[in-house]
DNA sequence: CGCACCATGTAATGCGTTACATGATTTT
DNA sequence: AAAATCATGTAACGCATTACATGGTGCG
């Protein structure tokens, strides 16, 4: 549920649809993301239901922006949220180990090629995590200085994404080995 | 893509949608699941598009069984999706993570049953892939001799489960601490 | 007696992606 | 001169979930 993704991000201050979408490529990307545009229209669809509201400010050689402010019924809304306890594991879709699960009987070379491709990928984002990441949280800080208080959460948070590609890597790494092995 | 597992199973053999699920429920959960109606509606429209095809198997004291074959169009598209290198991440949806992120100023007990809600299932996750995954693998491998070449798929595929059920549990064990530590 | 299992499906709804549509400014 | 950034949105489509609908067999 995007929904309440962007009612946290607005419970930090107003924002517009622009800035929430960088704000999540900065930040819940490993664990939540959205395109801009399903972010334009679910905004639309809360201001509906009463959970933002929004004003246009006027800009002079820039596009118009329209900047959304969270209500009391939408912190409400959040607060709710984030207090009920999850009953159930998050799903999982894992594409490449789908196909990895298949592919006992496909040409080694082929399959070499589908790993390497998304080794490379999964290294490109672990080092991202351990770097460009770390550097968000602390920009983050700096631009919302009466939210200190979070700062620990959004680096906790952080280092799962970082986890989470290592063994991603690892796991790749193990695969390639697999691969050569069998002759 | 749930079109793909589908297809992925009925390489093996003829299935029903029923014996679909179950064997998913017992392999490929925890990086593909799905529910038993979209597993209906996806193989009607499979059929539709000439990937699979059925036969109905009458049965005395129980239900008729449709039984689906995959046809040699179903098995080209299965071989032209696993040789296809995923260019892409895959996208994420992390619950759990996301509530933590925005919960710095929720009340700690709050937060604390969230994570131990969630320890609790993902500890009984990672047994299941520790136990019963390791024994489908080696029922599978019994009742599909001819796939023996799979088995050491299955396995890595299982294994990748597990390591990401380690590093869950140990996450939310963390952050029990980090909670915890806060005062 | 109740629950789990076997077995199939449809309809409505929700969530998310892709493609379309526009256009100025700033950086390389 | 081209690419990235700023900035907003709509329409069509695809994929997945939830709820609805049915009913017999086997086990504890």
């Amino acid at each position: 549920m995007l929904k309440f993704a962007l009612l946290g991000f607005l419970s930090y201050g107003p924002m517009t649809g622009y800035e929430l979408k960088q704000r999540m490529d900065r930040s819940t990307t490993h664990f939540w993301h959205a395109k801009q545009s399903q972010i334009y229209t679910t905004l639309k669809a809360m201001e509906k239901d009463g959970l933002v509201e929004s004003v246009i400010r006027e800009q002079r050689e820039r596009p118009d922006r329209r900047v959304y402010v969270i209500t009391p019924v939408g912190t409400k809304e959040l607060q709710k949220w984030l207090a009920e306890p999850l009953t159930e594991l998050s799903p999982k879709k894992e594409h490449l180990v789908l196909k990895m699960f298949f592919s006992a009987h496909q040409d080694k070379q082929t399959t070499l090629t589908q790993l390497y491709t998304q080794l490379d990928l999964h290294q490109k984002q672990l080092v991202q995590y351990q770097q460009r990441a770390v550097k968000d949280i602390e920009q983050a800080a700096i631009e919302f200085p009466q939210l200190t208080g979070d700062v620990k959460m959004w680096k906790a948070t952080r280092k799962f994404g970082e986890r989470y590609e290592e063994i991603y890597v690892e796991w790749i790494e193990e695969m390639i080995s697999l691969i050569n092995e069998s002759s």
